[in-house]
DNA sequence: GGAAGCATGTAAAGTGTTACATGATTTT
DNA sequence: AAAATCATGTAACACTTTACATGCTTCC
């Protein structure tokens, strides 16, 4: 069974990506900074890999003195990532974030202290979304507008999750207001 | 400044739990399955880290010939946590998860096979919401009723989470499902 | 007496990231 | 002519996981 990483690269390849750094470019222009991040340290290694496991072949595709490699997938290769693609194994996710890090170690902070980190996550959220959608999602649609609707729902998915996390941690903060009385006159404007 | 794993190992030191062993077995309690895994071979070498750090001390606590070390975080080790939790440094998050992954390379699949991925997804999800709702928020809630709130929080955006992702899965089956016409008669009831 | 749980660790392998190195071509 | 982009790769380091190794104690 392939592991993830080499079926991406499989499926990048299929879905006319042929070369190492184009691979990466589509992939830094996917996600700019969600989902499934990527280096030409990984990539490279790993094509050499797969070429030498027959899943694709490269052949010299080079511009001029500029040399590049082209890659194309073997039928062993399509074989082994349509095994991947219907396997039904689920590794389950995990959320890694520093930020529910400090979230779940917050009782060494005040409440107002914890209303400034859930407004700092919540920030981020925010900002997280505005980039999904102003610039992958247009991306995956362009790209959905050719046929291919994987990118689209990857990216509507990301939009999806930074709103509904934004309102989370938007929740969380009006809780934490609430439960705050203030000790004696005016409430600190806002904060 | 820490790294979120070490920082995570002072909380839980500082909550209470002194030994490494106490430690993994708090850790996967509260997630099983989510947020943050750590193993032993992760857990005491830092440990011995932190130490040699001087951010803990380690005193023998052996009950009778069954040796256990109990950890007490020293000034600088408070120091240097309270110094993490309250920087607003925040690595931008990835959502790694090899169902998404499949999700995104899923123009391999006909309509009807990603009706069955999607299905597999949202089942998931369902599946660990549940685990979240039966089994980590008891345990948090319960440790909330001694004044910690923190893994309260964890433990209820782990349940938020898994709700919002099983509803983003199902609508998207309803959406892949309608988009595949009947080739002959009555359309699937309202969806 | 055996199984399960408590408790601490090491070794090796696998995975991922950062930094470096090189050189061509295109754009400003 | 300099800067940006195209293009491929290596080396060193950091991090994580899996497997192994050891021995005690409590419960059945």
């Amino acid at each position: 069974m392939l592991k993830s990483s080499s079926a991406l690269l499989l499926g990048m390849i299929r879905g006319g990506f042929s070369s190492g750094y184009a691979i990466k470019k589509a992939i830094d222009g996917m996600r700019t900074g969600a989902f499934w991040a990527t280096t030409f340290a990984q990539i490279y290694p790993e094509l050499a890999r797969l070429d030498a496991d027959g899943y694709i072949v490269g052949h010299d595709d080079s511009q001029g003195a500029r040399r590049r490699i082209a890659y194309t997938v073997t039928p062993a290769g399509e074989e082994a990532f349509a095994a991947w693609l219907r396997h039904p194994d689920q590794p389950p996710i995990e959320l890694r974030d520093e930020g529910l890090v400090r979230l779940g170690m917050s009782d060494a902070l005040s409440d107002a202290e914890l209303r400034g980190l859930l407004g700092h996550l919540r920030e981020r959220e925010e900002r997280q979304e505005r980039e999904f959608r102003e610039q992958i999602l247009p991306t995956a649609e362009a790209i959905g507008a050719q046929g291919l609707r994987g990118p689209q729902l990857v990216a509507r998915m990301g939009v999806d999750y930074h709103v509904w996390a934004a309102a989370f941690f938007a929740r969380l903060e009006a809780e934490v207001g609430s439960s705050d009385p203030p000790p004696a006159a005016a409430p600190p404007s806002a904060d």
